[in-house]
DNA sequence: TCCGTTGATTGATATGCGTCAAATTACTGA
DNA sequence: TCAGTAATTTGACGCATATCAATCAACGGA
């Protein structure tokens, strides 16, 4: 066998690609072949470094990488996080269907190509067919951005004030969508969940409670938390 | 403002959940809602340390929560590890439309009430309607599973090999089930971004290859890596 | 081929986190 | 209210990682 992705020259077959049911509907007889593949720009080539995407950015277009390599980033407060590697076969942008917005930035690790689709194209199809794709899609796609907010802009953190910073700092963005007050946080699950979620253990995660609770950040009590500081909050949360 | 999620009891307004679109169609005049709000299997009620769906077991059922709160954890080599927090108005398990298997078990936090609908029912209505609805919803599903594998799993490592072995085996997988051999990896990508990518510093990380090298687990030439021993992968990434 | 530049590795030291242990605080039920 | 227990916080210490710096290897252009 061999190597993953010997070259960026070389192509996925697109029966491993993730357009794949999209690009060449299996069932025979269905039409919707007909309906997709003319709307299907191919074999757009990006060379190394350049930028496919930009985070927060109005989307236009989802694509499929079909060959070489792409790097997932977001802009903190203190410079740029990696947040994902996509390979041929992977989507990009495709979340962004809830928003109309881009999640990330991708970047080009090599000479790539995708394919791209018009999320616009995409509607007019879906909407001729049935309302309620949309709506399930948009389903999907809110969730798909929730989770990578949760995971990706937590865990890379180096400090542990750094994660436990950017974890409340999305509880409090969570509330805030809810209508609830951000500041004020009960956290309904105990101090060893916390820990193991964030990769840090109890104690330390408790001295970094205490230590914001003294820096007067937080105010703490057991599974209430008051944001007193909430700049300084999502300053650290980039550590 | 009241604080977040005030207590358990308190039930959010069906307007801030993320089944609305389905449950309550906005549009008026649309006949959506007699599809669906039949099929919901409304205040469905768990207690504290109750389980809702349990990580690869078959999937029946998808989740609305619409009161309490709950914990996501995956089984890993050395223990559980707690992937995820969900609050009112997110969903549980529809990401498993794409395997027909739960992602990760969830378990209750405190007294907590769901709303549910059987991925049956769901397929049938869809599919009476067009088979390019299952096709979109695969796509979403697939990719919000190789998101949640490639982040939850690899991020909250407490150990440095421990997080650059489960990054390893995460493009291990991803090589394999795209047909290519996954002891042979190319890493398209620069040290700094995956030190980046996984919170380590350049130094750390390129320590931690030697040290692996040393240790026949892995061949390391720049860019090219062999996996030598991918059981002593598996077991370093879940430290 | 050689040099200049970038990327990767290795080294020395300080700091922050994990570990083990104890003390304190919160919670539960009688 | 009180006791008993679990959960959380605090303390002391060793180790792993970050930091700062230097060395080495890889690559491209003249």
């Amino acid at each position: 066998m061999s190597p993953v992705y010997p070259s960026a020259q070389r192509k996925i077959a697109c029966e491993s690609c993730a357009l794949y049911e999209l690009c060449e509907p299996v069932a025979a007889g269905d039409r919707l072949l007909d309906l997709i593949e003319p709307q299907i720009r191919k074999d757009i080539t990006l060379q190394p470094g350049e930028t496919l995407v930009e985070e927060d950015l109005h989307a236009n277009f989802f694509y499929a990488i079909t060959s070489g390599s792409f790097k997932l980033t977001n802009r903190t407060l203190n410079g740029t996080q990696v947040t994902g590697f996509l390979f041929p076969g992977d989507l990009i942008g495709h979340e962004a269907q809830h928003r109309g917005q881009y999640a990330a930035t991708a970047v080009a690790l090599e000479t790539s190509r995708v394919c791209g689709l018009a999320m616009e194209d995409l509607r007019h199809m879906l909407g001729n067919v049935h309302p309620l794709y949309q709506r399930l899609i948009n389903l999907h796609a809110r969730h798909a951005y929730l989770q990578f907010r949760q995971t990706r802009l937590i865990m890379p953190r180096t400090s542990a004030a750094g994660k436990l910073c950017a974890f409340l700092f999305d509880l409090h963005l969570r509330a805030e969508e809810r209508g609830f007050d951000g500041s004020r946080l009960r956290l309904p699950m105990n101090r060893a969940d916390i820990a193991n979620f964030l990769g840090l253990t109890q104690e330390t995660l408790s001295r970094v409670f205490s230590r914001l609770k003294r820096e007067r950040i937080l105010d703490v009590s057991a599974k209430h938390i008051q944001i007193l500081q909430i700049e300084a909050i999502q300053k650290l949360a980039s550590d």
